[in-house]
DNA sequence: ATGAGTTGAGAAATCGATTACATTTAACGT
DNA sequence: ACGTTAAATGTAATCGATTTCTCAACTCAT
């Protein structure tokens, strides 16, 4: 006992070796000023000699709050979401709040246990990826009342929060840039769409920019693949099979279009000059890359301290804006041009 | 307080909502097994009528354990660790362990204070990148005799636990894979080695096999950048203005690998025709870029599940191996080749 | 029908930190 | 020096889940 005393110190022990009570301990440590300079000095030794560190768990207990937020994004393994963690763990560690990770691998069961897991452990909030969840879950949350910030889409269904833009609308402006430049054979390689409504929606504002155009997208000029550079360039060898090929291809985001242009080199294909590749994201090394690559990009760092902004105020019980847009742009660089000539 | 109850039910509600006591519900979500077939079934629908999710701070206080590992990385923004969560996560979860995550910044101080908060937050063991934390850091975790695994590096001082690979021995082999090809201006463009013993070690590495064959490494043919492509290309930039230029470069990473090839493409320096260059981890973009790049591959998902099965080993208190060593390996591509003629 | 043996379920103590409330100490004016 | 008031500190109840200990109920042999 006196062993196990000496390996994991508690609030006790330190009041003891302070020759205090546990309430001034527990005063130091939570507002130091209320306790005299005397006291505070012997206790902070104290803490300081035994190593202690608060329980949290015992803390939540009482406080029925972590001070904690949990996040379930799809993959980790994935630039756009690396950065987005980033910046949602500056954020919140600003305002003394530690950010809990979970991934659902693109599942919507998963979520859905991975969200039951955080609210578990504590989460005293929660941050979603889109707005597609499944029912079950979203009742789960609605029932405790529990704060949570849906992101990557815009405008969500009523009654969520939501901070993104509209998936659909994004990719419309890549489309009607591509029929400027005179394509009409437009190709999409596409994320899998399944349990995932951004992915869906990118799919859907393709379709639809074109339906205004006159144009559609033939099943042969669709094809959905993993998020992965070695799937994104045999989807991309599928679409350049058809008859005739494309002249432009829309991605579902920049590592399927990182895949294509790097199959296109592989294939000898010209990219812009027989080739238009179009992405969506934005990462680094979309820039980098030769040809650089045209692509939407998501102003990911502002919209991740947006979403971090919502969730603080929610927990401050301030009030909270509903649906908050955030701007993507196209911006265009090297890998797209006119149509080739016929 | 009838609303309160409602929105977060604790196990007293769903004991009087079975009409059992709280040592039933317990035990039915326990170890079903020790109770009858009739309770148990109230109690399971009780649970699901009611919403009920144990009280995670709770549990831990009882028990004195939490069924969370902790671990801290120097960035998520860098595919190596992307992977390396991963990896863990699964692994970990299939012990039903989940996996707290925190970063450091590649600073020891931080990585000190987000230690703390892991304890605190009450992880019953952690993982640590490296052998380089604050000699405080290691007492405390010392003292509370806390299981933790160090990865990266081989091999540990005495004491510590440890899965990784010999950084300097893994890129001496792409040194003298180089000298072999008869390179001798050979650089390095490696990353901050600041508060990070790996890469201080791959410099030191480098060094040491260069000695062996009587050359150094002379001051402007060390350059170190941080791990993104726009610092490496700026970092290779400096190296190829020497005078004479090296013929081949020992990238810290794949990343700065990827900047030096984008950057020398860019600059028309052919690659590896008139220069050679080598990155380390092994990224999936290493073997997709243009021209394919030699790098020292780690076998990252094996790794880090071993890490897992060191840390499932130490809390379930059995014999864990002290060091584990894992085999990193020189994959030649298309970035390397003979040094070009004076 | 009775008692031994077995199984199932409940009452209550416990984990560590916080805080309302009670009590002590200090500060100050007269 | 004394009383009044304010500030500082202590006492003990509390949060929710687990588990030991205890007791009740049931089975089965005699």
């Amino acid at each position: 006992m006196n062993v196990k005393d000496l390996v994991q110190p508690n609030i006790e022990d330190v009041a003891r070796a302070a020759r205090v009570s546990t309430a001034t301990v527990s005063r130091v440590l939570n507002k130091p000023d209320s306790v005299r300079e005397t006291l505070r000095t012997r206790v902070i030794e104290a803490v300081a000699r035994l190593g202690y560190v608060p329980h949290a768990g015992a803390r939540a207990l009482k406080l029925q709050r972590s001070g904690t937020v949990g996040a379930i994004f799809p993959t980790i393994d994935n630039a756009i979401f690396a950065k987005a963690i980033d910046a949602l763990q500056q954020r919140l560690a600003d305002a003394g709040l530690q950010l809990l990770i979970a991934t659902s691998g693109y599942s919507v069961d998963t979520e859905a246990q991975q969200a039951m897991n955080l609210v578990m452990r504590g989460a005293d909030a929660l941050v979603l990826c889109g707005v597609g969840q499944s029912p079950a879950l979203l009742n789960f949350l609605r029932q405790r009342d529990l704060p949570v910030v849906h992101t990557m889409t815009y405008p969500p269904p009523p009654g969520l929060i939501c901070v993104g833009f509209d998936n659909a609308r994004a990719i419309g402006q890549a489309v009607r840039y591509l029929l400027d430049l005179g394509h009409r054979r437009i190709a999409m390689l596409a994320g899998i769409t399944c349990d995932n409504d951004r992915a869906s929606a990118r799919v859907a504002g393709v379709r639809q920019a074109l339906e205004v155009a006159g144009l559609g997208l033939a099943p042969q000029y669709m094809v959905e693949r993993k998020y992965s550079l070695t799937e994104a360039r045999e989807g991309f060898r599928v679409l350049m099979s058809a008859t005739p090929g494309p002249t432009a291809i829309l991605c579902g985001n920049d590592v399927l279009a990182f895949g294509a242009v790097l199959e296109a080199k592989a294939m000898g294909i010209a990219v812009p000059h027989a080739l238009s590749i179009v992405g969506f994201d934005d990462l680094e090394m979309a820039l980098h890359l030769q040809p650089s690559i045209t692509t939407l990009h998501v102003p990911t760092k502002q919209m991740w301290q947006t979403v971090a902004d919502r969730l603080i105020a929610s927990l401050s019980n301030l009030p909270v804006q509903a649906a908050t847009e955030v701007e993507v742009e196209l911006v265009v660089r090297d890998s797209t041009g006119p149509a080739p000539p016929e």
